[in-house]
DNA sequence: AGCGGGACCTGTGGGC
DNA sequence: TGCCCACAGGTCCCGC
């Protein structure tokens, strides 16, 4: 499931498949795959391919009008790859199969050409393609959180307000963007913090313990290429490693790797959380 | 305000 | 073996 070290490792592999390369054609198999505040996929043909990135779950391929078209300006194709999206290039010959949503052709500066697919098997995926003022009307984008990677203390005490559950808060892109269930789960136990304290009511010490684990975490999720549970490969078609290394996620009845009691498996927020009740208080 | 639950999707796997 | 159903995941939206 793509969070943030997951994105990231795509937008690296990525880079080097697409980087300079032209978009020379769109096909589009799904159309609710392309958000509403989209400009028209065919409207990228001409562009330029300059770099990836991620901000939060989101990768985005920076994309440059072709030499000095008139008219053209800078643009951002953004893709939400939610569960089970995946973006990567293959042969030009290449054809959709049962789970692909859309495809980009491309041809490189060594007039090679390929495909860039976004397959998608639960078709949650979006992507949007707009100039970045547009974007700001997204209200995803707009309201998006602080990256965890470049967060102080004192931004995170400022956003772990109320009394809603700890985890509820983490996993709320406009807290921090980019973690979901996995890195929830992980860095409250790396963090030795029950994933049901109230947000509001850690001491600063808590907060501090609790960054530095997120932080540790997500790092050490990147240098891996990320988890992959199923469905998730970067975009060399390769698997993450990270999922060896889980403390507790997806481990609930299991025992915990630091003092031995039965791993808790209880909902939160309507999600699955795993614990250790003896290590996280 | 903040919660729970349903909707969106499809594949997997446990239980019978 | 086969069927059914719960579950997995992130976000939005509705109602309480």
């Amino acid at each position: 499931m793509p969070e943030l070290p997951e994105v990231e490792t795509v937008a690296r592999t990525l880079l080097p498949h697409i980087r300079d390369h032209i978009i020379t054609g769109t096909t589009l198999l799904r159309p609710t795959t392309v958000h509403s505040l989209s400009l028209p996929l065919e409207r990228l043909v001409g562009s330029c391919i300059t770099g990836t990135r991620r901000r939060g779950k989101l990768l985005i391929l920076d994309i440059q009008p072709q030499s000095n078209a008139s008219g053209k300006l800078p643009t951002m194709l953004v893709a939400h790859l939610r569960m089970t999206g995946r973006l990567l290039t293959k042969p030009a010959t290449e054809l959709a199969n049962k789970h692909t949503r859309c495809i980009f052709d491309l041809v490189g500066p060594d007039k090679a050409k390929s495909r860039l697919f976004f397959d998608d098997t639960r078709a949650f995926g979006q992507i949007l393609a707009a100039r970045p003022e547009i974007l700001n009307e997204w209200s995803f984008w707009r309201n998006l959180g602080p990256e965890p990677l470049e967060m102080t203390v004192a931004e995170l005490a400022e956003r772990l307000k109320g009394q809603r559950p700890l985890k509820t808060a983490l996993m709320d892109q406009k807290v921090i963007a980019g973690i979901g269930n996995i890195y929830a789960d992980e860095s409250l136990f790396a963090a030795g913090i029950h994933p049901s304290r109230e947000a509001g009511s850690l001491t600063p010490v808590e907060q501090e313990a609790l960054l530095l684990s997120i932080q540790a975490i997500l790092r050490l999720s990147i240098s891996q290429c990320g988890s992959s549970i199923r469905d998730y490969r970067d975009a060399n078609g390769n698997a993450g490693a990270f999922q060896n290394s889980f403390s507790v996620y997806g481990r609930g009845g299991e025992l915990c790797k630091k003092c031995g009691t039965v791993l808790d498996k209880i909902k939160i927020g309507g999600r699955a959380t795993v614990f250790c009740r003896k290590c996280q208080k």
